[in-house]
DNA sequence: TAATGTGAAACCGTTCACAGCT
DNA sequence: AGCTGTGAACGGTTTCACATTA
């Protein structure tokens, strides 16, 4: 939320160009968008000038009418006859998902998958800044990894009025983590990254997404005996 | 493959009931499948003897609606009036998912992440074996990380040829992603559970599950932004 | 001309409501 | 009496096909 005030000017939610384009776009756009943002980010750094639907769709592995149909949600941001200019189409994008603004995000448990997001390089570069990890290991509290030093969880409370989060990574063991869940959303982070194979239940008002590495290797081993 | 022949019985495609139930069980479904089957986990262990659509939907947050369609795909296995019995239905689940099968897993790049992967316990609980790790840092190779020996990635093929493995977790760097993937579908792999940001494109013989940790970030992201 | 943007159709998954069992 | 299992309605997403425009 702080994130967000004020943007440049300060539209009415009505007008609200985001809004307006987030409220009808496809749960599953969102996701393709963040994949083709990824894609035109080496268009450009390759320096390539346009693209168009049939290729960005093979590079994210989508169909040309898929492409056409996500990137129209924008508005009218493609040249008919050429295709896409990266760069620009990459803004807009990126505009839509958030990026350009700059994330505050907390993560809890420095174990080793937390060890490994905090080393994990590809955050910051799409706006999210880790700005404090923490946990209650006497010998991890004050060591730094990947630039972020490692605060008491004991102490999240005091921390975090000063820090303001946005969002929560929850890298906790399953035990812990509706404890901690709680302790993110009564500390008013709007959103939680979680990695624990555990669903936690909080107000509408906090958004979540569940990473649960075990449930994808299940899904894999579905695919590949469905041979999908 | 190697890891479904013989299974039991030998029915004829068309005859075997995974295949039938598979063919028309909603991608959606499988996913919650898996997080049902999580649960029940609890459930067993807690000693809870029944549970109802209501119950087990509320412990993966969708509706009781969702919950019996999703169960019935497995064909009648709830007792009207009364709901689920958790081991049975557990059962059930696994078989479907492939539970039960002992799938041999490799792990190539052994990162943060890759060592993470390493030591999260819960794949071998779901039957996920993990036979080998592969990396090309000499000081790496030799060592043992969560029980598993990492190998020389330059020695993967004939290693590989020894130990068959089912499924391969995808850990490197993104540049050397397209080089690693086609190695590991040479190899005969037919899954690969990929953590680089990268679209791999491979025969359509080998099944693909992308886990983009940025990617699901900047979804939090839009979630938050569009508080959906 | 070549590729976008978009109505309209097709498809798929979810929700509803209730018949059918236990 | 109560909850499952499921046909039928619904809503959302994808695909198709083409009018539109640089």
């Amino acid at each position: 939320m702080s994130a967000f005030d004020p943007p440049e000017d300060s539209p009415t939610p009505a007008e609200d160009p985001f809004r307006r384009i987030a409220a009808d776009l496809p749960r599953a756009a969102v996701g393709r968008l963040s994949l083709y943002y990824r894609e035109l980010h080496r268009l450009v750094a390759a320096g390539t000038t346009s693209v168009n639907s049939r290729e960005l769709g093979k590079l994210v592995d989508v169909s040309p009418a898929v492409v056409r149909r996500d990137l129209s949600s924008l508005g009218s941001v493609g040249r008919r006859g050429v295709g896409y200019r990266p760069g620009e189409l990459m803004e807009r994008i990126g505009k839509l998902l958030g990026s350009g603004i700059r994330w505050k995000v907390i993560l809890i448990g420095v174990g080793s998958l937390g060890d490994a997001l905090l080393r994990y390089r590809g955050f910051e570069q799409l706006g999210f800044h880790l700005a404090a990890a923490f946990d209650n290991d006497r010998d991890k509290i004050g060591r730094k990894i990947g630039g972020v030093r490692i605060e008491d969880y004991g102490l999240i409370e005091g921390i975090c009025a000063a820090v303001q989060p946005d969002l929560g990574i929850l890298a906790v063991p399953v035990d812990s983590a509706p404890e901690v869940a709680d302790k993110l959303a009564s500390i008013g982070v709007s959103g939680i990254l979680n990695f624990t194979p555990m669903t936690i239940k909080l107000p509408r008002r906090v958004a979540v997404i569940n990473v649960d590495l075990a449930s994808e290797l299940q899904r894999l081993a579905f695919a590949v005996h469905a041979n999908r």
